[in-house]
DNA sequence: TAATTAGATTGCAATATTACGATAAAGATT
DNA sequence: AATCTTTATCGTAATATTGCAATCTAATTA
């Protein structure tokens, strides 16, 4: 025990929990809020940015980068990085679509 | 280590992660898509709709009433669970906020 | 080619998460 | 009161995450 039973939950749920997990670490919204400032991709600096080592922000961009929030490409010595919209877009419809439904529904409980 | 330096990053930033954490699990993601679903609180059943063992989906609940996104009040016998509507807005105007942004930039690299 | 630079990988320790059986707590039913 | 129902908690095992020092890789520059 102790691993994510992913098969018993749809496609969907999982799709969404990958990119929720991601972001579930304050450090890693950070990486996506400072790619968003620099409004252009980002080739090195990233690391200077972060109050962490070296090697721990390496991690998070992986899995930034392995949950499809973030694309990397080889840019001569650097590597630079940028955001992917699509994930982004995904995440976005999914909690407006949710909002609309609360706003419809005007619960009458609790 | 092992324990997330959460003041390194500012309060903004680790309530979206906080948030987003709490949906960071499929069963979590299928809990508040069934409170959705039902349209009113629900009081018991949630156990059955998971394919998870009652102390499992329990622990989940506590996580999700932890991070704010439901709530829960006694209601006789059982417990009555329903969306918090303004964790789900608060994530809705992120993630809005956000897409705009990269609709106005119309990144040139990558 | 040697030194430099940017970033990934390895290895490890500390901590957190996931899952569940067993059990407890509390109101409802008989 | 004894039982049932619903949910929480405890304890524990398996696994995952977080963080970093040390090291490695590959392109760049001197």
């Amino acid at each position: 025990m102790g691993a994510t039973k992913t098969e018993h939950f749809t496609d969907k749920q999982n799709a969404i929990a990958i990119l929720a997990k991601a972001l579930g670490h304050p450090a890693r919204v950070a990486i996506i809020e400072y790619l968003m400032k620099v409004d252009t991709c980002i080739c090195g600096d990233i690391v200077n940015e972060l109050p962490l080592a070296q090697p721990t922000v390496s991690q998070h961009l992986k899995e930034l980068k392995n949950a499809g929030l973030i694309k990397g490409s080889i840019e001569g010595n650097a590597i630079c990085y940028c955001i992917n919209e699509k994930a982004l877009t995904k995440l976005q419809a999914y909690f407006a679509n949710i909002s609309d439904s609360l706003e419809k529904k005007k619960s009458t409980c609790c």
